[in-house]
DNA sequence: CAAAATATGTCAATCGTTTATCACAAAATA
DNA sequence: TATTTTGTGATAAACGATTGACATATTTTG
């Protein structure tokens, strides 16, 4: 059986309100009394149970983080960061992997809510957004849109899009086509598809928008990506995402297109990983970093402070774009 | 303020104790007054208090999963597996990103015992084993010798070992190098250093191990590939795993090595991501699935009776070596 | 119709900790 | 010396749910 309080007091010599001030800091202590109790806790190996002074009111210093796929490199570092920085400031993480999965995505919302996580950020969302509303608890959002009060974080997705187009225009492409996860409307990844269609326009060229599910798997969207690459149409293609941009880098190899000479590509992300596995890839870099911090930074002032408003409930960071020899002219 | 179970009980026009009978399921109960507490909880939306109930004894279907770090796409994979396997019997992950820091992997052990988890999967060690004695709890672990009665579950290390070592030498290779992570003799990945040592052996070629610290970055690991590939004396290198594999490749195409009829390369891991993304990487599959299959699986028989036992505690799963182009001739 | 089974309620103890209140020292200060 | 400050203990009520003991209906069965 683990120790419990009553048996630090009993070792120490004191009584379990003694610990209990001692664990709390609070009353009026002695420096004696301290280190008896201190050193019983050593010698016990005693731990407060969480539990118990979580039911008492305490937080409990857990924070749900809700992901689409761990296995994607980029939820892989922005998870990564963002648990870098709860545990600096002295959270833990329940990692949900939701799997594109709206039954699963709500059995992990009860289960955290009935965990008394103190907030939650979440990467994805395939529930009604009421669902979120009626959680009660301080939550901030990756990327989507959850609900007005909602503070939503995204890295400037019309910028990179704009970015992008940019780039293959001015590397020479005349016919660019987008390859992309559909997306709702409201959902600010569909930003960088508008800003690429704003883009086109601005230079006079036609879009040409290809849907391709990130949730598919790698060997479906290939044959998507083979398919359109057979025409021989596209001189420029902005990719979505880095790992969409890697299956057409792979595939215009095989049908032996040559990149950059005859197809320019960029992608979207820009993973460390990919940075230093794929450095040959042009792609717009999200600041993860940035991302995570602000994302805790603004969860734990709601947590501290339900209260908490700021002017906007929109964080749009900056992207930066990476040119390398996918682009190449 | 969250509904509880007594203000279910209110709404329902019943007593807190059918209440909590219906919940769990016990003593008698009519249709008609399941129907209406089942109807009060979905009105209020009402969760029992998980820290209330685990206090009161229940589990707290929490298993804290330590591992050094989720951007590795080997743990994501593993991590990703293990989560699903947890989530369909019913346990949330507590994911511990120890980032061999034991310091960190200290308090992520404190924090997982103080909040009562039912048990732990660790992939990571840094910490005396003692610390892992005395916790107390059912633990399980990946790749880690920890303690006798703490079950191990890895990829059969040595059997992989030799299945790359012995592809490079039937494709034609007679100056072997290895490139890997320095690890403690007691580490079951040190079994692939093993065979491949044992295995040169037997053809009677010499053994030449480099050392590249997977903690390192991946800038400074590149730089000791560079260093060891100028020299231009192996036609054969076998590392540790996929990531550094995936360097050799890139810094013997900057110094214009072919591969593979220069050098030939095979990595150790065999991630989803890399057959997809680098399916011209030979490399030793691991078969993550089952290694997380195993580790839920032992886990949970501990968790529901912690004396449960097996003949062994140490379990190996089978590799498959997987040939591309990196060893062909 | 009596006995058993079914259905619900009341009450209280429990899990381990926090925290407020009251009490009573001993030490420091006026 | 009288008073305040400081240090410690004892006691009890929370936190929210579970569960056993017991009481009391109502319904079913023999």
């Amino acid at each position: 059986m683990r120790p419990k309080l009553t048996d630090v007091a009993k070792k120490a010599g004191v009584s379990p309100t003694t610990v209990s001030r001692v664990i709390n800091n609070y009353g009026y202590l002695s420096e004696k009394t301290k280190n008896k109790v201190y050193q019983a806790i050593q010698e016990l190996n005693y731990r407060p149970n969480s539990l118990a002074r979580s039911l008492q009111g305490k937080q409990t210093n857990l924070i749900g983080v809700i992901v689409p796929d761990i296995t994607n490199p980029f939820f892989a570092e922005l998870v990564s960061s963002i648990e870098k920085e709860l545990f600096n400031k002295g959270y833990k993480m329940i990692l949900c992997n939701a799997n594109y999965d709206s039954r699963k995505e709500q059995e992990y919302l009860q289960m955290l809510i009935a965990n008394q996580v103190d907030g939650i950020i979440t990467g994805t969302h395939n529930l009604d957004i009421e669902e979120y509303n009626k959680v009660g608890l301080p939550i901030v959002s990756f990327d989507r849109t959850l609900s007005e009060n909602v503070p939503i974080v995204s890295c400037d997705n019309y910028q990179g899009g704009c970015l992008a187009t940019e780039e293959l225009y001015q590397s020479g492409c005349r016919h660019i086509d987008y390859f992309g996860n559909p997306q709702s409307i409201t959902n600010p990844t569909n930003q960088r598809l508008k800003a690429y269609e704003d883009t086109v326009q601005k230079f006079g060229l036609k879009a040409h928008v290809h849907a391709v599910r990130f949730s598919e798997s790698p060997t479906l969207k290939a044959v998507s990506v083979r398919q359109l690459l057979e025409q021989h149409t596209a001189d420029g293609i902005f990719c979505s995402d880095d790992l969409t941009a890697l299956l057409v880098l792979q595939e215009a190899q095989k049908l032996n297109i040559h990149v950059p000479t005859q197809l320019k590509v960029i992608g979207f992300d820009g993973t460390k990983l990919n940075q230093t596995y794929h450095p040959e890839l042009s792609t717009i870099v999200q600041p993860v970093k940035e991302i995570a911090e602000l994302l805790t930074e603004l969860l734990c002032k709601r947590i501290e402070n339900p209260d908490f408003k700021t002017e906007t409930n929109q964080f749009k960071l900056p992207v930066k774009i990476l040119r390398s020899k996918t682009t190449a002219h």
